[in-house]
DNA sequence: CTGAAAGCGCTTACAG
DNA sequence: CTGAAAGCGCTTACAG
């Protein structure tokens, strides 16, 4: 138990009230009257309780909404499950978390999203934004004009003001997978890029990273493609047989994103399973099983459910101890799995 | 917000303190009545505000005592930061957690620790246990003759009454590497292995798993060792130099605790830096230097923090909510890192 | 500028 | 078995 507000009151021979407007800047109050209370809570160690503190705060209700897209891949029901996480501790203490599931990426279905939460009364959003133009000038609105504080995560806008993002650092996650790469093909040979979305900024980092830090540290190594299969097994499947057929010398595949079970089956046909390395991304239950049957060779991932559970807390520490995030870009940890590393 | 307790009360036509009865079997209430208040709490969707709970019961002050042993090392720095983090969160929520840490491994020091816990009146430990036979009667006579719960992590002692287990499942952490290692030598030659002390059990299981992995699924593969340095750099280099003298074609290295530097200046001086591929254990700032001057190829570690974060909330939560661990091992996940995943 | 009082949602002696 | 009341530590109108 610690030092109360009451006891405080007491030394100062003053109201519990007074103590409050002294320790919390409240104004109205005889500034010798506060610097002396302030002295008198220092000395005697004084360290607010929350709890007190968020019960008799929680009148207030403290609204937070939070915006995801493309909701039903598994990355996202594991930051869907961040987001679960956050809403519990929100919730006891005394705030509310609304959240809203977009099924697909788009841009008109996540204006909306957030026009339908400023009608709601929420005082900040977490969000996955799109990378187009009219989302962005959207987020520069609440920013702007509503003060309404808003968070990105998983993905970016840069220069919308929004508040700060959370995420991976593609071109961290590319450099990575440069580096396994190199010791699976042991610094020489060819290795083939498979991306999903030319556009999109995520998986460029990764090809761009990857690239470079091979060129880098690796100048043997020749690079072929990147190819892009817009995440589609089939357009995987077919793209990487005409890899093979091109390069029957190939050594290995990076998978930038999704698609992979297409390119496993390009590689189960011309019984190549487990003689070319691949290193694919994301961790989920397709790979795991890709990994286990000797396809895959290590998998590189993030923690998903922090990216949906840290925006949240940051908005509520933002609104509730009016305390600001410590960096604007705010990087997951790059994660490497191997077989002996994934769940069963 | 949700609904109150005064809400169902009043919905009930009794007051709160029955209501409080009801819905928490206190007993000293008509089962009739009991039944039909939680029925209308049912209905209403009642969930109880842990905040109104935990400054209500801050009167009653849980208190756990934390024990740990060999507290100086960079691992035990990571958990402490963790223990803190559990603290803080335990203070709000009006409990008390003392710490007490033991500079180096003793059983007499741990027992003393124990002891004075108990006179202080603590609910519950959570402790680095040392596996000697002292140690695991205490244990044994705390959590039998006196009813304290106990939470061992890093280091288990089974058969000792103890709730549960938090750490790593080192097996699996040798057969990880074991992988990593395949990899790194393309499935063939020769292997040494140096270990820290032959009858640490963490570390023998690393051995036993590495060993049993490598004989399973790369039969090309000859170890060598295990050799033992004691987590002493100068035995390590020792060691290191007569492994190297008698095995010239030695490829790799694995390195299932301290000593690191050691092997490393034997390597640097044969001029076989980087040449000899090396897995070691354990995320801190020398080996991230080591990894970076291309000493050390794999680094395998575990979530320190959270080793000393969920023992301290596993009994908390068993205090403050009655609710019981869900298993009695609880693993911490295995991270590995390469030179592109580790904090500059 | 300051104080007295009510209130946040729950628990817990104390009467009856 | 049940109720009325006090209390946990803080905040916040409302008076003055």
């Amino acid at each position: 138990m610690g030092v109360t507000i009451r006891q405080i009151a007491e030394a100062a021979g003053v109201s519990r009230g007074t103590v409050d407007r002294a320790l919390n800047n409240r104004g109205r109050i005889r500034p010798e009257v506060a610097e002396r209370i302030q002295k008198i809570a220092e000395e005697m160690g004084y360290r607010p309780n929350q709890l007190g503190r968020a019960l008799s705060m929680s009148k207030n209700n403290i609204k937070i909404g939070v915006i995801v897209q493309a909701c039903e891949t598994p990355f996202m029901n594991d930051v869907l499950e961040g987001v679960k996480k956050a809403k519990e501790e929100v919730d006891n203490l005394g705030g509310t978390v609304i959240v809203c599931k977009i099924p697909h990426i788009s841009a008109s279905d996540t204006i909306e999203a957030m026009e339908e939460m400023r009608k709601d009364g929420v005082s900040a959003i977490a969000m996955v934004p799109s990378d187009e133009e009219a989302v962005k000038e959207k987020i520069r609105e609440f920013t702007g004009v509503y003060q309404i504080p808003i968070v990105t995560f998983n993905s970016d806008v840069p220069d919308t003001g929004r508040l700060c993002f959370v995420g991976q650092n593609g071109i961290q996650c590319g450099k990575a997978a440069a580096g396994l790469m190199g010791e699976l093909v042991n610094g020489t040979g060819k290795i083939a890029i498979i991306s999903g979305y030319r556009t999109n900024p995520s998986l460029r980092e990764r090809v761009d990273g990857f690239t470079t830090q091979i060129r880098e540290k690796y100048p043997d190594v020749e690079l072929v493609g990147p190819e892009y299969c817009f995440e589609e097994n089939e357009k995987a499947e077919k793209i990487t047989e005409e890899i093979l057929k091109e390069n029957p010398d190939l050594k290995a595949i990076y998978m930038t994103s999704h698609g992979e079970s297409g390119v496993c089956m390009a590689l189960k046909k011309k019984g190549m399973a487990g003689k070319i390395k691949m290193i694919a991304n994301d961790f989920m239950g397709e790979n795991y099983r890709l990994m286990r049957e000797g396809y895959i060779h290590f998998l590189i991932g993030q923690d998903a459910s922090i990216q949906g559970y840290e925006p949240v807390m940051i908005l509520f520490r933002l609104l509730f101890h009016a305390e600001e995030p410590e960096k604007e870009l705010i990087y997951t940890e790059i994660y490497i799995r191997n077989e002996y590393t994934i769940p069963e």
